[in-house]
DNA sequence: CTGTTAGCGCTTTCAT
DNA sequence: ATGAAAGCGCTAACAG
């Protein structure tokens, strides 16, 4: 492979005039550079990015920090690739790093493998975060934590999310409904779902039946769910959900000849292409993961220009109705 | 940031001497490197990976290349772990890098942002192959090409898992068989699923119903799909699919009250995580993606320590037996 | 057992 | 408008 001193020495110029001619900022004889740019050609030279991020001290990649080797779904995969391609565009790679511990997070900074990190599926106490609090290393969270003072991050809001969801249902005249959500209780979002769920209660008149079933909600989960709750209540006329479940859900109810809408009513709380995907397609509210996403990996591509940004986004919760949702028949 | 200077000279010892008193690769006096440790400790210092990669010449990185933006599902996503997880054993990070033209992903290699490249998605005259080709850049295929002459290939058998699908469903008993595959005719898969097709059926005695639908076989496709056949073919007892189609099959079969596998089977070719997940479980011929990827992860690596790997390796086909088929019922 | 020095490829300051 | 030289942080060859 060529370097810039071969080019420089094939023609006939310094290192310097060869940098300038290929970059432009500083003025060159149009002779030169012509002279220049044929060598370039001649060689088939290309700067090594190697050689420039060593100079510039800065690795320009950004880690991806999963807490553990992840069960990743649809959902988490527009995640990475959303945040692969706004890294990309930006002259970024990006590193996915799984399962290390809180030290090992840290050491990715300190020995330069990755200028800044994205941390997600954080905890309410979450040890990553600790390690990382007191350095000034530039890191964005894709979630929440306890204490958020003085941190970046993009989150959804769970809390509404849930209670416009139970509003939906009820305002279409359910009133036995069926709430499933998973025990992942150290989540931080956790917290959230619970108090969106309390305040619908006391918003509204109607009688859930809870069915907390899983670490995650996947397709068995909700499946395993909606059996449990169909023999618990049978005459519930709507089910709640959340993930990628909803598929489990409408699995169960399918396998006992319930119709979705007319007999129950389905709605969950995930990504518009996971929800457009299921049959029917899923009442839903939306989480704009794609663009939650971007806007994470952009404020840490501004703290990596050595901008000071501190903000905690909040991304609102929005209902989409699609096919799944209906008010239930009268008896 | 502390550098090793920055060791050397608080130590009052050379750079060598502390590399050396942290590498154990020459012979330090133990009082020597007691005293390094410490400044070490002290200066809270470590290594830059951005220094060892420079001077080794090599990024310590490899590309993984997707050739669009994908609509990836649970399976892309086991092989990006895996291909991840192997990567990161062995000290790489893994970039990955969609939707490239050639020239752009040759580009990766000659400024050294990456060290290899694994192509997945491989089509039968594929640019990125024909671009890397006469390099002598190392790469690897997750697939195959027409031409495989004096490159590294990791496959599975699509046309030995064709047959012996339907060869299972044959042997049961099966006659009226509804055949779904995509109309993905580009790509080399194809090639093979109809070879094996072609063979099950100079073999055995059936009567296929084939639907192409899809470009690629999602949810809604497999939907679609067979909605079409039991119009077409209501007395079909035996639907063959592939890939992550088989969710949608199963739904159109619970919204006609078919019942799996009792009055209809269901096969598929797809991964054992994904066969999982559905219910009934899919009797499925499994592709090891998981172990491919590790396969064709460390295939690359050896070449990126200089060995001459050229090596075609094809997985071999095994059916597993879950839940989703059985003998049909006699009339 | 330890130190000196060169050099990976690039960018940029300083000098002309 | 151009060149010379320094230096990013590391490793390893060479020299004691």
């Amino acid at each position: 492979m060529a370097t810039i001193k071969d080019v420089a020495a094939r023609a006939g110029v310094s290192q310097s005039t060869v940098h300038y001619a290929l970059n432009g900022k500083r003025s060159i004889s149009e002779s030169v550079r012509q002279r220049v740019i044929e060598v370039v050609a001649e060689l088939d030279y290309t700067a090594s990015a190697l050689g420039q991020r060593m100079r510039a001290g800065r690795s320009h990649s950004i880690g991806l920090i999963a807490p553990q080797l992840p069960t990743w779904d649809a959902s988490t995969m527009e995640m990475l690739i959303s945040t692969n391609v706004t890294a990309s565009a930006a002259d970024h790679t990006l590193g996915i790093f799984m399962g290390q511990a809180p030290e090992q997070v840290v050491q990715l900074l300190r020995n330069q493998l990755v200028d800044g990190l994205i941390l997600i599926e954080t905890t309410h106490t979450d040890p990553r975060i600790e390690a990382l609090r007191d350095t000034d290393h530039p890191f964005v969270l894709l979630g929440r934590t306890q204490n958020l003072e003085g941190l970046t991050s993009v989150d959804f809001d769970f809390e509404q999310a849930v209670f416009i969801a139970l509003e939906h249902l009820v305002r279409l005249g359910h009133r036995r409904i069926g709430f499933i959500a998973p025990q992942q209780l150290e989540t931080e979002n956790w917290y959230f779902v619970q108090r969106g769920f309390e305040r619908a209660r006391a918003a509204y008149d109607f009688e859930p039946t809870c069915i907390f079933e899983g670490a995650r909600l996947n397709v068995e989960d909700g499946f395993r769910a909606t059996e449990k709750l169909l023999e618990t209540t049978p005459d519930i006329t709507a089910i709640f959900t959340a993930g990628h479940s909803h598929v489990g859900v409408m699995r169960a109810l399918y396998g006992r000849k319930i119709r979705i809408p007319d007999d129950c009513s389905v709605i969950g709380i995930t990504t518009a292409q996971v929800a457009d995907w299921s049959i029917p397609k899923l009442t839903s509210v939306d989480i704009p993961l794609v663009h939650m996403s971007q806007t994470a990996t952009k404020l840490l591509l501004r703290k990596l220009n050595g901008e000071l940004v501190s903000e905690q986004i909040l991304e609102p919760a929005r209902l989409v109705t699609r096919e799944s949702t209906a008010a239930p028949k009268r008896h």
